[in-house]
DNA sequence: CGTTAGCATCTGCTAATCTAATGGCTATGG
DNA sequence: CCATAGCCATTAGATTAGCAGATGCTAACG
């Protein structure tokens, strides 16, 4: 059985159509054809039902499916394999919550980056479901995500603790004052973001509910937006800056239970440590040591 | 990266030759060298050092070495997965020790056989050792051997828990009464067989030490021999039928923290368990209890 | 200094693979 | 009821990859 054979076969389960598998794969449908027969005889199963609309897998196939992706991860893990000597090299793609950047990361990044030339850095961000979902795809070797994860596939340490304060404008004298202010509204980076059900959660328990959102992409309109008392929002009590402190915001601190979050690195277990994530893990550990 | 050009590698690996290599693979030897030379190339790497002795590997290749096999048992796992549909069918090769053959197994694979005729039954036996190396192996898909078996890559289950009793010839009245006969044998039945430790065990405890050997390949010879006071012998309590039990052998209970000894039945956890052998291992747990 | 063992390279040949064109089938829509 | 479009199978010809066998090269060994 060739692997090439078996990435083909993917191709047509996933697209459900030859032309539509040779069309991604670069080639013509008769090639896809032959190849998707030559599988079925090899194997002497009968792997889609063919129709006017495209292919279906049958049971056979569903039962292959699963080995298609396998083979192909641990070829191309072979390679990365046999290519890491040891020596942080390459293309190391991260994942990240926006705020876990802002506040921690951006200074590990720039160190790592400096201590080690030969290796392209790509961060990427998203809301902890996004990212886990990508590790898993293994679009990402890796991913700093709120905590805590708990997933067969996945290995999670715990890098950072963090405690949210809940924001509000200077006006807001208490956390109990907001009750009075049905017009104040939740201010949150994203529609998934993981601080956000947090704070619904935190605002429900002191009976504060059925407030509306407004939505922003950067941390910095979503402070701004709290100065001008149009709402509050959650976020680590350290993220705010200097600029911010001076009377512009109030923090609300929180009872412990509430207040702490935990940020953990995940990966897939079942995914080879390249070299370059091995450092960036150990550089993670030894910079939070020295900033906390 | 092709399947085959890995297999290749490995052979050329393991043989230290690509002659060699070329041999086992039924091709000449410029077809290993282009494959090896085209691998190298996709990888970017140097695989192996050519020196007139044969070729040795690589940091590189000793990295992607133990992928080559990965890849090959993967693959050939798929290929089962997809035409196994849930009805035991095909090979299934197992291994057991003989002793557990004899006393347990055979009415049990007589009953499995008849009932599953589309499964072609392959026993062998030997050591637990050997059994346990030939699963790791992949050349069986799991083996009854003398538990406990703890392997990071293996699933071991209690089957049978048997009862060992110390055999000798009737005229000896005790095991306290072999002290005084040092001309008498160890009489086992294979150099590696899981009992004959634990039979010197056994007797050390009982102050006899260094009794010469006597190897037989049958448990019927064993039986012969202990009957005629050649020696002593270690065996599960319920082997001796009926034919042995008319006075020509004594059994001598042990006490039970030195006669139990459990059978497991053992497998690979990263292996596709066959309908045939899921099949199977329900079998031997419901007629254990029919049995029982 | 020839012999040997081993890998590299070259050369035809063959088989596998690819491309492009064609045909058959069926649902859809006028 | 025909035209059309989408999809898969098949075919034929061109291209490529893989194979076997012969030859070359190098270092070790007697």
């Amino acid at each position: 059985m060739d692997a090439k054979d078996l990435a083909t076969f993917e191709a047509v389960a996933r697209l459900g159509g030859m032309g539509r598998a040779a069309h991604e794969l670069n080639t013509v449908q008769s090639n896809v054809t032959q190849r998707v027969r030559r599988l079925e005889e090899a194997l002497g199963v009968c792997l889609f039902e063919r129709s006017r609309a495209g292919t279906k897998l049958t049971r056979a196939g569903e039962r292959l499916m699963p080995y298609a992706g396998r083979v192909g991860a641990l070829l191309a893990e072979a390679g990365r394999a046999a290519r890491d000597d040891g020596a942080p090299r390459g293309t190391l793609t991260i994942g990240s919550l926006e705020t876990t950047v802002a506040l921690r990361l951006s200074p590990v990044l720039a160190t790592y980056a400096r201590t080690h030339p030969d290796v392209d850095l790509v961060l990427r961000t998203g809301t902890t479901a996004e990212l886990i979902e990508r590790v898993l795809d293994r679009e990402l070797e890796g991913a700093f995500v709120c905590g805590p994860v708990v997933h067969p596939l996945l290995i999670a340490a715990s890098v950072f603790e963090e405690e949210l304060a809940l924001l509000s404008a200077p006006s807001q004298r208490s956390v109990a004052s907001l009750l009075v202010r049905p017009d104040l509204r939740l201010v949150i980076l994203r529609a998934g973001c993981s601080y956000r059900q947090r704070l619904e959660e935190v605002l429900a328990r002191r009976g504060i509910v059925g407030l509306r959102r407004l939505e922003f992409g950067t941390l910095e309109a979503i402070l701004g937006a709290v100065a001008a008392d149009l709402g509050v929002t959650l976020l680590p009590h350290a993220l705010i800056g200097p600029a911010w402190r001076g009377g512009r915001i109030r923090a609300h601190r929180l009872p412990k239970a509430e207040a702490r979050v935990q940020t953990v690195f995940v990966h897939r277990r079942d995914m080879l440590c390249s070299s370059a994530l091995t450092a960036f893990q150990k550089h993670v550990v030894k910079r939070k040591a020295e900033l906390g």
